[in-house]
DNA sequence: AATCTGACTTACCAATCGGTAAGGGGTACG
DNA sequence: CGTACCCCTTACCGATTGGTAAGTCAGATT
């Protein structure tokens, strides 16, 4: 009984059998957590147990803690990135309210397909130099939605006076509340989700006796 | 310079003078920095060095780090409870539109004045009993703005088909990301965005061309 | 003058956290 | 058969955190 006798890999021969992890399954249980708990409220040692390894093997993955956050929230930012470049670079013929449309579906359904990363995204606040240039990005979609509806403004689609700025960080957060709420046991299918918020955003509340288009 | 030298208040006492802080000015303080940080990012040290005492002090006033939170988000779940039952219980000859085109003013009033306890409140994780007990409110407060755009629907002021649920969530989400962007400094005063707000959520982004009431 | 109380202070603690060091089992390849 | 590499382990560390113990000083009360 030395103390020689550190066994290694004893648990992981006590499992049948298990694929070895990869950064991105990492992170995606990290972020299934963090979701759940909030980033600051959840250790390693949880995201460590969930996946079924050790607190250190988390570190042949990733370089910290910090660097997983990062991981997710690169890939939710760049897929919506790409959806608004999508949405901004669309035939200028087409007219800025349905491009605004695009952007709202298309990032109801973006946000409830990563709902865990998106989620995270939500709620960072810039405690870390990381924190800070996602948000920075953020601000930056949120600028370029805002643009978009300004253009509505010039066109006469929408209404003189309007603050574009507040009107789309209204609309967007309508998305942004989406992610928080909604949970794929629902009665409603994302699917469909989708095109109600779309609806909600242009329209309001379906009432009855208004002018829908 | 015997150890008996332990010396208290000093830094009091160099002070010019201060009032004497109360439980309420020690949590308004505490709130400041968890609505700018987060609460688990924020620590003790942080509000006490904030508010110019040691962390020990805080215990003073206070039980515990929960126990401040606790005394915050009951006053801001309070202040809206209350109103709730305005909403709920104005004259039944009311339409439930009306009603809740209240609710959703009031709310967003309410939302600004208490921003950053409203803040906190909406970023609860359920991670503690006590967060748990807030959680619960905040679903009751969620079902009872539900209830009145089932009863709208029932009336036909909503369209048949419409889901109450999904949009009282949706209403209520945009009140939510309100608290979150909004600084006092804007363009716009706190009291025009309420109207702002109601405008939204009944007919969406005002567009040209479409009825209003 | 003596005492009490409100409002703090410094000094400390145990627990937890993110992170590191070092090593070991399994498999593929020479 | 050796050895190299991947993927992971146990054991540990320093820093930070929420929380506590005990002392203290100014001002009100007696």
């Amino acid at each position: 009984m030395s103390s020689k006798a550190r066994g290694a890999a004893s648990s992981r021969s006590q499992d049948p059998i298990r694929k070895p992890l990869d950064a991105d399954a990492v992170a995606t249980a990290a972020f299934e957590l963090f979701s759940r708990q909030g980033y600051n409220a959840t250790s390693l040692d949880q995201v460590a147990s969930a996946l079924g390894i050790s607190k250190a093997a988390i570190y042949y993955h990733h370089a910290g803690k910090e660097a997983i956050l990062r991981h997710g929230l690169d890939a939710a930012m760049a897929a919506l990135e790409s959806m608004l470049q999508e949405a901004v670079f669309q035939s200028t013929a087409n007219p800025p309210l349905d491009r605004f449309a695009y952007l709202v579906r298309r990032g109801s359904q973006i946000g409830l397909a990563h709902k865990a990363t998106v989620e995270v995204l939500l709620r960072l606040k810039g405690n870390s130099e990381i924190e800070r240039s996602l948000l920075k990005r953020r601000r930056a979609f949120d600028a370029a939605a805002a643009a978009i509806l300004r253009e509505a403004v010039t066109t006469g689609d929408l209404q003189a006076g309007s603050n574009p700025t507040v009107l789309a960080s209204l609309s967007i957060g309508v998305i942004n509340t989406l992610v928080e709420w909604y949970r794929p046991d629902r009665a409603i299918p994302a699917g469909e989700l989708a095109e109600v918020v779309v609806r909600f955003v242009m329209s309001g509340l379906p009432r009855t006796g208004t002018e829908r288009i």
